[in-house]
DNA sequence: CATGGGATTGACT
DNA sequence: GTCAATCCCATGC
C-alpha cells in the first residue's frame, strides 16, 4: 500500500471516530447532579479516547465536603478545574508516576468529581496493549486508575478537556444495564476512609483488587 | 524557596 | 506482606 493511500485511510478513519464520538457523547447535564448519582450512573458507560474505548466497571465519588477530595482545600491552581463547570476532565499526577482520570460533576462552584478506576476494553485493544507494554490477549488491560489512562493514552495534557466532545468523551451504556451495583469504601486513601463512595459492577473481573 | 505527601503499580520477600 | 519509583503542588517560612 502506498504512503498516500495509507494516509488517506488513516484520515478517513479518524474523521469517522470523531463524528461517532461527537454524536454519542453524554452532555453536561449528565454530570450536573449529585456526584454519588453520577458515579453510579457511569457504570456501564463507555470512555472513548480516539480509536480506543472501554466500558466503565468501577468508579469513586469525591466531594469538597470530605477530606479525601483534592477540592477540600478550596480553589487552588490544582483544584480550579474541580470547581469549574461539569463535564470536564480532571487529570492529575499520582505518586509522581500515573495520570488519574476524573469527570467533574455538580454545578459550577462545587468541587466534585468521579474517579474512573477500571475499564473493560471495548475497542482498540491492540493499541491499549501496545501502550501498556503487554500482550494483546492479556487480561485486565485497563484495570486500575493508572493503568486505564496509560491504555487509553490519557495524560496531564487532557486536564480540563471537555468530555462532551472528541477526542475524549464518555458515552451512554451500549447495552442494557443488566448488572448489580456494589458499593464500599474507596481504595488507597488516607482520609475519610470509611465513606462508602466506591461503586463497581458486582462480580466483574476487571474491578481492581 | 524548601519540604513532604499522595485517589498507584509492579517487583520482590 | 514490604518497598521504591517519581513529580505536582499545597504549605510554611
Amino acid at each position: 500500500m502506498s504512503n498516500v493511500a495509507e494516509g488517506d485511510r488513516r484520515r478517513r478513519s479518524s474523521v469517522a471516530w470523531q463524528a461517532k464520538a461527537r454524536s454519542r457523547a453524554l452532555g453536561a447535564p449528565f454530570y450536573k447532579r449529585p456526584v454519588l448519582e453520577v458515579a453510579e450512573a457511569m457504570l456501564g458507560c463507555v470512555v472513548r479516547h480516539g480509536p480506543t474505548a472501554g466500558v466503565i466497571v468501577e468508579t469513586e465519588a469525591y466531594h469538597d465536603s470530605e477530606a479525601a477530595c483534592h477540592a477540600h482545600v478550596g480553589v487552588t491552581p490544582r483544584t480550579h478545574i474541580l470547581f469549574g463547570p461539569p463535564g470536564r476532565a480532571y487529570v492529575y499526577r499520582s505518586y509522581g508516576i500515573h495520570a488519574l482520570l476524573n469527570a467533574v460533576c455538580e454545578r459550577e462552584g462545587v468541587g466534585a468529581a468521579v474517579l474512573i478506576r477500571a475499564l473493560e476494553p471495548l475497542e482498540g485493544r491492540a493499541a491499549m496493549a501496545r501502550r501498556r507494554g503487554v500482550a494483546p490477549e492479556a487480561r485486565r488491560l485497563a484495570s486500575g486508575p493508572g493503568n486505564l489512562t496509560r491504555a487509553l493514552g490519557i495524560s496531564l495534557r487532557d486536564n480540563g478537556a471537555e468530555l462532551t466532545r472528541p477526542p475524549l468523551t464518555i458515552e451512554p451504556a451500549p447495552a442494557p444495564r443488566r448488572f448489580r451495583v456494589a458499593t464500599g469504601p474507596r481504595i488507597g486513601i488516607t482520609r475519610a476512609v470509611e465513606l462508602p463512595l466506591r461503586f463497581w459492577i458486582a462480580g466483574h473481573p476487571g474491578v481492581s483488587r
